[in-house]
Formats: C-alpha cells, structure tokens, sequence
DNA sequence: CGATATTTTGAAATAATTCAAAGGCAGTGG
DNA sequence: CCACTGCCTTTGAATTATTTCAAAATATCG
C-alpha cells in the first residue's frame, strides 16, 4: 500500500483496493505561494485537491469585476467538484499551500470501487453544501457587524476542524491570513463596511486585535448572539 | 423488479441488486397541501424525499423571526440530504406536492452497494453544491433589480431541466408559484424591494404579467445582461 | 359580494456604499 | 538604523439603495 497522505487518505483508512492504490499513487503533492491559482475560472475539471497546510480562497468573479469569495479552504479540505467538464470558480493560495493533487479520473474510479469511501466522501460533500447554505443565511439576512461576528465564529470552527493535526479544541484566538478586501467579498460587503464593523466590535471590547492579522475574542457570548446559530457546529452533531 | 418512480428511479437506471430493489420497495407516494411541511427544523433525518411533482421551499429560520430560503425544489429534485442526525432546515410545500418518501438507511444502503446509482447521485449532489454557490454570488453581489433578473433565470432554468415530464426547452413564461414574502426571503430583500423591482422590470417592457403569479420575459437579452452569469447553465455544459 | 390576505405605491428613515484622505505597516535601499 | 515607497487599513463625510412605516389597490376565497 502506497504511502497516504491527507484528508482524502482519511476518508480511505481501512480501505484498500487497486483503484484507490492507483488513486493514491498518483497524488503529487504542490506548493503554491500566495496569489498563485490551483485552479482558474474554466479550467478543464481535470484534477482534485487535498489541502494539507496554508489556505486556499475559492472565488467566483462577474463580468464587471465583481467577485464572491464561496469559501475558505484550509487543511483537510477538498476542492475541485465540479458536476462539469470546465470549474467555473477560481481558486487562489493566500499563504503558501502545500495540497495533494489528484487526477479526477483516478478519483472517480476509486469512489466507484471503494463504496466506503464513496460513502465518507458523499457526508464531506454534504457539509459543504450545509456551509454553502449557513453562507447563504449570513449574507441574505444579517447585517454587517452580526456577518462579521458568524465570520468570525466560521472561522473558529473551521480552525478546529480542519486544522493540519486533526480536528482540536476551539480557541479564541482566531487567525486572519486573508486580507479586508477578502472579507468583505466572502461577506457581501465593502472594505470599509468590514473596517467600521470590526472596530465597532473592538470598540465594545468584543474583540482585540494583536495585529491587524489575528485576533482574540473576548466575548464569545456576544459574539454567538451577534452571529450565532449555535456556533456553526452544534446542530451538526457527532454523527 | 419493483415499480420505480420520480428522479432517484432515473439515477438507478439500469441497475439491479436487492438494496436498491428494497429502497424502491419502501419508497411511499405522499401528498401534500400548501403549507405543510415535509420536513421541520430540527427533526431527525430519518427520510429522504423525490418530489414527483409540486413546490417546495427549502428554508433556514433565525431566532427573531428571520428566514432564509434556500431553494425553490419541483419535480425530480431530491430533499433531505443530511451530515447529522438532525436536519436543520424545513421543507414546506407552497403548492400541491406529491413526493416518494424513503427511509433513509434504505438509501444508504442502496448507496453503498450499488456504485453506479451512487456516482449519479454524487453529480446530483455536486449540482446542488454548485446551485448553491450561484446563490451566494447573487445574494452577496447584486442590486435588487439585478437579483430579482437573476430570479427568473433561475425559475426558467429550473422549470425546464426539472419539469415533470423530464427536461424540456426553456421557456419565456414564468409560474411563480410562491409568494413575493418567498421571492423576498429568497433573495435576501423585503416585499417591497420585490414588488419595486418587478414594477422597474414591468416599466421597462422587460416582463410582463398575466397575473401576479406568472409572467412573462419579453426581452430576455435584458433579462441575462442584469441577472447573467450565462444563464445559470450554459457553463454546465452538457456533462 | 363581502372579508381577508397579498401586492403595490408613497414618504421618511437607515444601513451600507462611495468618495476622499489620513494612518499604519512591511519591505527596500541608502 | 532610518527614511522612503507602496500597500493595506482605518476613519470621516456625503450619497444612495434598501428598509421601514403607512396606506391604497388588487387579488383570493368562502
């Protein structure tokens, strides 16, 4: 059995089969540095990525320059399901990335004769789509200081979850690798909405900000009323 | 082989094993009437439902009276898809609905067995993912006007890629089964900015009604230029 | 036809955006 | 080491899109 490495070699353990050998034979692992693309807007749905360190913004751009960050992607988390021959999102490194890429081809073999995994990476599908509707719910019915606090709150579970060592304990100290402007287009708002809404927080002494990079919460209570919905991850249980 | 019905039956075509005979075999024909729920928040998921024909509104609830709909869902789309034991949103039927109704462990395990069947619920799933990023781009991104566009090609699209009787040609006229409250909660705005916008639309000779719940696109070039992205399908290809 | 609910339109209020400028931080080179 | 440059972030003031509040018009249903 090849050596197996990431999150998609979790959702294999105890697996074995020839496919899912050659799957995993034909990872390679990438680097990226920030500002680079693991995949542009209309690439051909070739390939399939494990992101085993650094982070990852999955965009969607408009004709005029408008763009939607869909997603921040870290550790243990997959990119590049595509229903289409072409992905009509654009994924970029915004620390430098180590992932695991895949060919689609492989994987789909695998997923056919491996119904276990299939079966693992259908719930991880799943989730996505459950954070997609969380998103959804943020951006169509929260103002701007209460989709900063789920912002925050998104990204301390995702901290937890998908950190490189495995899932861990929930800390209130939250990294912010990415920069205003990708905020602002992962929340629907302007810059400087996100500027005002983050020192309106600090302001309350809900947060504090060690540098403008990461921040601590001070007030997690307040920060659950503002953004909650139980957190993130209380209604999706410990199945 | 047991009589099978509604999209599910589609994405097994061609196969044959027991689990899948046996999913079929438990599948239940029910009946809905507007304003009942096929699934309430919170409750166990144990189901998994084929909508036959009818419209569902897929929603998420805030505590203070905020809803977020998630999706319009008529024939040939699926609902109750789940990661945890306990589903977080509510189904509600906005017009007649009939629906076939499995237990979901049945699903699971025809899931399991039977990889084809498996792999064309994975697309599915991916589809749902990628309907689901559209709408966090046109919630996050657009003006109301724009959103409301955005809107009709969504209706437009849906009505012919899941129509009863199977995909069909597009068409320039539009049913809006649900109410301008739904419209609203869809899209992130209040009754009135819908009511606005369709009357902007309206003066502009974009639309025109025959009554409030169904109109017509008189100018659909106008129609994609403000609620564009290809039209919500041309860059799904033809996969 | 009357009664109720839904939809449309109007006017005032507000949250967020836009435009503009200042402040802070990081890296480069003197 | 400090100053300079460029970029990112914060803050301020004016503008604007959307919401809120209120009422009229229209549709729906018994």
């Amino acid at each position: 059995m090849t050596e197996r490495r990431g999150h998609l070699a979790e959702m294999a353990r105890d697996e074995d089969s020839p496919e899912l050998n050659h799957l995993f034979a034909e990872g390679r692992e990438r680097h990226y540095s920030p500002g680079e693309h693991l995949i542009t807007e209309g690439e051909r749905t070739d390939y399939f990525y494990d992101i085993l360190s650094g982070t990852v913004a999955l965009a969607r751009n408009g004709r005029d320059g408008r763009r939607q960050i869909l997603a921040f992607m870290s550790a243990r988390q997959i990119l590049g399901a595509s229903s289409t021959p072409s992905y009509p999102n654009l994924a970029t490194a915004l620390t430098p990335v180590s992932a695991v890429c895949y060919p689609r081809a492989a994987l789909e073999r695998a997923l056919v004769t491996t119904p276990k995994f299939a079966s693992n990476f259908r719930v991880v599908l799943t989730q996505i789509l459950e954070s997609a509707h969380d998103h959804v719910y943020t951006i169509g019915q929260r103002s701007a200081v209460e989709r900063l606090a789920s912002f925050l709150l998104y990204l301390r579970a995702n901290q937890a979850r998908f950190s490189t060592g495995g899932p861990r304990e929930k800390s209130e100290h939250i990294e912010l690798p990415m920069t205003r402007l990708d905020i602002a287009d992962f929340l629907g708002l302007t810059i400087e909405t996100v500027s005002r809404a983050f020192s309106a927080l600090k302001k309350g002494n809900v947060i504090a900000f060690r540098d403008s990079h990461s921040c601590e919460i001070l007030r997690i209570d307040r920060i659950r009323e503002l953004g909650g919905r139980d957190d993130f991850t209380q209604h999706r249980g410990s199945a």
